[in-house]
DNA sequence: ATTGTTGTGTACGATACCGTACATTTTCTC
DNA sequence: GAGAAAATGTACGGTATCGTACACAACAAT
């Protein structure tokens, strides 16, 4: 059960009119999901669909080779596993809990239903698959052009946006993997992030210290994805 | 208008239920794509929604600094821009015909009332999003992981995939702006596949000779999204 | 045939990042 | 407070790719 939808901090549920979330809000369930937690696994069937409160998880490729890389972030902003929309009973993607969260979930049946009877949860629902869509097509993009330190940049951005606090919790052993460099690689880009004042490195966080020169630092790397998400979601209802 | 549904190359109109189909039909006009035809631009207005009979168009991203690169590729197996899906009047990317095709489209306006309208149809069209995302998530960690030879590998496979012919008409340069990459980085990739024997360079030309082996050496860089594609696609109706 | 254009081959120094190894520091555990 | 574990710093040779430049080959246009 839920609160006042007012209160309510993920972006897709708050948004919804009214009397469409009172319809969903008997459906959901707050859960505590701690860092670690795999939310989904491809292949493998979906048991609830999971709207954020807080924290972060991400969508995460293994190849068969064993290597591993991060495909897209997400917070309060969305929800997941995207292919519950698709009306697929299981989930196209390894979804991973990255910072300690809590998030809304409902039953993958529910959800179906939900879809299916309720036209604002459905059109929320597929603007934020559209939106996140453009965030992996930039990632993508983004790993072809830009060197580490881009990318890091880019990546503490994408990660500030989707929490509260402005002191990231996380490792460089973390975000190699997430960048799919080495960890070593990572440290010498935070030093040169800190190097320029943009960041605060300290261990087992990272502080942004001056987020605008961050931006700047990230440039064509960071912003488009967060343009397009905004516009997706402004004209709905 | 359009003829028989078994003939039309389409996977996803291809795979509607007939009656769905003959409803659909009278709204769709066969039309030919050269090559370097703009079907959507990011932000502007979406006039028409394309279903790709053949040829090859992909979603190329700029940056604001004028870099480019593809973020994903499609040819008769999808729909375009899946934005119109959202609701959204506008593109979320930029896509860009790169082998001349021909497409059956109808306006966007149709296009919208037959999604709410046609339950066959909005089934298809989301699980192809969902597929065409699986394919952005492995082409941003592929970008991040895979060196050229094995991207350029992929991209081959990719593109042969949506090609009838073993035959691709492609130039360095033009795979150097797909890969983002240089484009004689481009020229020393070729050279590698040719030396096993995997492919025939010609003078604007690739032809694939050992497909099996070039998916070996390709390895960890094709073939999930392709599967995932096929299992999305498997059990619709 | 001549000329221009397009596509491809190749070279070269510079740089970013790799794989790996190891030292150092901070925190956790007992 | 001693030892183990985790996080970070640093080094080093090797390789992939870069930016750039130029030569050559194939085709097109006149």
């Amino acid at each position: 059960m839920v609160q006042q939808q007012s209160q309510i901090k993920n972006k897709l549920l708050n948004i919804l009119p009214e009397r469409d979330m009172n319809v969903l809000a008997p459906q959901l369930e707050l859960a505590s999901l701690p860092r670690g937690t795999l939310i989904a696994k491809r292949g493998e069937s979906i048991q609830h669909v999971y709207f954020l409160e807080s924290g972060i998880a991400s969508v995460v490729v293994t190849t068969p080779g064993g290597y591993q890389g991060e495909a897209g972030i997400f917070g309060n902003e969305g929800y997941v596993p995207t292919s519950a929309a698709a009306g697929v009973d299981s989930s196209s993607h390894d979804i991973v809990v990255q910072m300690d969260a809590e998030a809304y979930r409902m039953d993958y049946e529910s959800f179906r239903i939900a879809m299916e009877e309720n036209r604002s949860l459905w059109k929320v629902v597929v603007r934020s698959i559209e939106a996140f869509s453009v965030q992996l097509a930039y990632t993508a993009v983004c790993n072809a052009i830009h060197d580490v330190n881009e990318r890091l940049a880019r990546w503490l951005l994408m990660c500030e946006d989707r929490i509260q606090a402005n002191e990231l919790p996380l490792t460089h052993d973390f975000l190699s993997m997430m960048l799919a460099v080495r960890r070593p690689s990572v440290t010498t880009a935070m030093h040169i992030l800190e190097g320029n004042g943009f960041i605060r490195a300290y261990r087992g966080s990272v502080v942004i210290k001056n987020r605008a020169a961050l931006e700047e630092f990230a440039h064509d790397a960071y912003g488009i994805p967060e343009a397009e998400y905004r516009r997706l979601m402004s004209d709905l209802f």
